[in-house]
DNA sequence: CGGGCCGTGTGGTAGGACCACATTGTATAC
DNA sequence: GTATACAATGTGGTCCTACCACACGGCCCG
């Protein structure tokens, strides 16, 4: 702290400034390591502190070796940073799940809304990830993401980034959740069968330019499994619980369950579940499983 | 890359677990720089790389000296995570102005919305800064921060965290495109002046339980002013831009225009824009104005 | 003319050496 | 005995050097 601001976040500062003056626009590759640290008067590793953080942030990617791919280029793909950004707080309880639930009723329910009133709307996506949820066997986890890719691929399709990129932040916890739901199902077929449905009608009623239908249609999809699966006694909706006065200090209201509730959380021989990467290596499981 | 993955990934990893078995929680400190380093068999600049995504993602706080405040805290503080990220997509053009206005439109109706429907709701912040952006002769920049606040405050209200994230992180935007506005009205005392207006209509729908009114007045409140400004030849909603698919490669579209648009990108005398520090510093303009 | 090899520059990592800082414990002065 | 000043300790923050693995590009040799 010998500068009045850390040295990392006067690189961070120096790169947003480029940025926002046009010096710098996605796609180009920044300087190496060494020159911007040269040029900044500051030491390496603080300029790599400042690329982690753009990284993570999936404003940069970052290759080894040599030639045009390689060193540290500016992508700006926006879903990278709000993923990283989703799980860590959902781990750190920074997140409730009814306040997921109830942003995805938001969120969700406005993209259908305004697909049904577009007339250029390409549905191929959304499609092509129904075509695969019913074409095969598929256990629990892979229906579930598949699912979940389906309702992201809804928020592409609207166009909107910010949206879709608040959408994929959340797609990890929803995932979970929603698998975490399923042990509390009178009968999984059941339940898959009537999802799968209820997509399907939710696609029509988009198609059919129904913008009201649609609404209601995600409305009931989502607070229908929310419900049945007893994640809350009550509609999610975006409001105030009463406990947020707890939560305001330090509190763990219901988390996002993970796989073993039932775990004591002293034991060190538990086994950790399965972490994936932050920085996202965007799986696609359409592709995987054909 | 010795490993599978970067150590500073599995420096993310390890926490993350610790943070989904409960091993860690808010409030808690972590191990020291050098004895997770070594911990993990990692080098200090990797847990310190680590560090730092986590610090800019909100999820912790560090302080150097001694004591029980020092070292790394664990505080998951959702918005600051989603102000950095916002702010640097905007600055690399990931986002659009229109989509950032668009989610603005859908998150914010549904906030004050759902507040009419709830007899706990506390107004006290929000009013407190309609006081204070009637109270004083205010600056353009300083009754805009003011009015940003205020809608913040009332999806701060409504209690939802995730909502109130993501609009935390769209302030610094919306701040910056509505005084980018500014120049293209028509008389800004007048503009000023119905604003207010209209957040005290949407408060008081609020207050009656009007739901429907408070939803309409917000929606608006904010195409009007979008409109007025010139910022848009249509009302923004979250649909696919014609421009879509040249935004898709590399494109920037039309973005929030920072202080100079008209500035030759190429001078290096240009003074650069004030850059405030991306870890948000959280000023309270009511206090400091009082 | 073609193919294999090595130089060179890149990011990735480890680890040491400081610095500034805040706390804590101890020794000193009153 | 109390209170003050000082030193020891441990923290994050920074810079630095030395490596490694990697990928490209050009050189040399067949």
């Amino acid at each position: 702290m010998t500068e009045e601001r850390r040295a990392w976040q006067q690189v961070l500062e120096h790169i947003e400034s480029d940025l926002l003056q046009g010096r710098l626009r996605p796609g180009d590759r920044l300087p190496g390591e060494r020159a911007l640290a040269t040029d900044l008067g500051v030491g390496r590793s603080s300029v790599r502190e400042a690329f982690r953080v753009l990284e993570v942030l999936g404003l940069i990617r970052t290759a080894s070796g040599s030639g045009p791919t390689a060193g540290a280029i500016i992508v700006a793909l926006p879903t990278g940073g709000m993923t990283a950004l989703m799980r860590l707080q959902v781990a750190a309880n920074g997140f409730a799940v009814q306040d997921v639930v109830a942003t995805r009723l938001v969120l969700e329910t406005a993209v259908v809304h305004d697909l049904a009133g577009d007339s250029q709307r390409n549905l191929a996506r959304p499609v092509e990830l129904l075509d695969a949820m019913e074409s095969r066997q598929l256990s629990e986890a892979e229906f579930l993401a598949l699912d979940a890719q389906f309702h992201l691929s809804l928020a592409e399709a609207a166009g909107n980034q910010v949206i879709t990129a608040t959408m994929a932040g959340l797609r990890g916890s929803i995932e979970n959740y929603v698998l975490a739901g399923v042990p509390n199902l009178p009968s999984w077929a059941e339940t898959s069968e009537r999802l799968a449905v209820e997509h399907r009608h939710i696609v029509a009623a988009i198609e059919e330019g129904d913008a009201a239908s649609a609404r209601t249609l995600v409305r009931d999809h989502i607070t229908g499994y929310y419900a049945e699966t007893g994640l809350a006694g009550r509609t999610p909706v975006a409001r105030p619980d009463e406990d947020a006065a707890a939560r305001t200090s330090v509190s763990h209201g219901d988390h996002v369950a993970v796989a073993a509730p039932a775990s004591s959380p002293d034991a060190g021989s538990t086994p950790d579940p399965v972490v994936h990467p932050v920085v996202d290596p965007v799986v696609d499981p359409v592709a995987a499983a054909s």
